[in-house]
DNA sequence: GTAAGCGCTTTCCTTGAGGTAAGTAATGAC
DNA sequence: GTCATTACTTACCTCAAGGAAAGCGCTTAC
């Protein structure tokens, strides 16, 4: 009979692995912006300038950079059409769709721990 | 008769709004060092030294800051004892254990990432 | 008395992410 | 010829995260 200890709590090996996993996955996705060009082009193909105009606020330097930073990663292509003049369009590929889980949990998460600051911030001013 | 159009297309503002939680996600999870301590903590309740330990490589003055930050976003809670010496020990909440499914997210995505980038520099080293 | 351990704090420094602004090569419009 | 547009690049700056090392108040051990 074997018995179970601590169901729920990993040991520590599988736990420097779990921690090692989730720093990779956040070193891929964190920085300001590369969720939010993802996330752009995944709802329509797009060019250089156009996604400048969608995303409020980032500059062409941090663009360009991003949008080389996705590619090395594969999360986005990028297809220069020789046409005149030359035409550069962006698109989200298959892979950046495997993000979909991770930012869904991500974003219902965040969700419930902006309500639960809003309501420690009542609660702390009705004791005011 | 609905006809649903870009079933997996989030529109515009939903999508703003996702990208808005996932990065008041990112921001509270994030640093070098959160994600370690909370997982040390899931483990079991500690104390100031044996975290130091166990987590190589932190200062004590990054994880004075950090578990200053857990506690104020109600992740740990900090005990004192007042045994001589005084005891100070470190606990996980239960709040720390909402996390649960984003961590298990993060971790599932980024062994997936390591495995794909370790077999496409496989494919390139073929290639040279 | 001095050394060592605990739970930090303080000071100083480095590094990198990101911002600002200007520049540039190629092309087409007027 | 000159101006605008596209898709960037370059140079310079700022700021916050984090590292290194020392100190500090307290207590027990030798």
């Amino acid at each position: 009979m074997k018995i179970i200890v601590n169901e729920s709590l990993p040991n520590n090996e599988e736990c420097a692995n779990s921690l090692k996993n989730v720093l990779d996955a956040l070193y891929v996705i964190n920085g300001k912006w590369k969720l939010a060009v993802i996330l752009c082009l995944v709802q329509s193909s797009k060019r250089f300038n156009e996604l400048q105009h969608e995303i409020t606020g980032i500059s062409s330097k941090v663009l360009a950079k991003e949008l080389k930073d996705l590619e090395l990663n594969d999360f986005i292509t990028r297809t220069v059409y020789s046409t005149t003049p030359v035409n550069i369009i962006y698109e989200a590929t298959e892979y950046s769709r495997t993000l979909k889980n991770v930012i869904g949990e991500l974003s219902y998460w965040g969700e419930q721990h902006r309500e639960k600051i809003k309501q420690s911030m009542r609660s702390q001013s009705r004791n005011l």
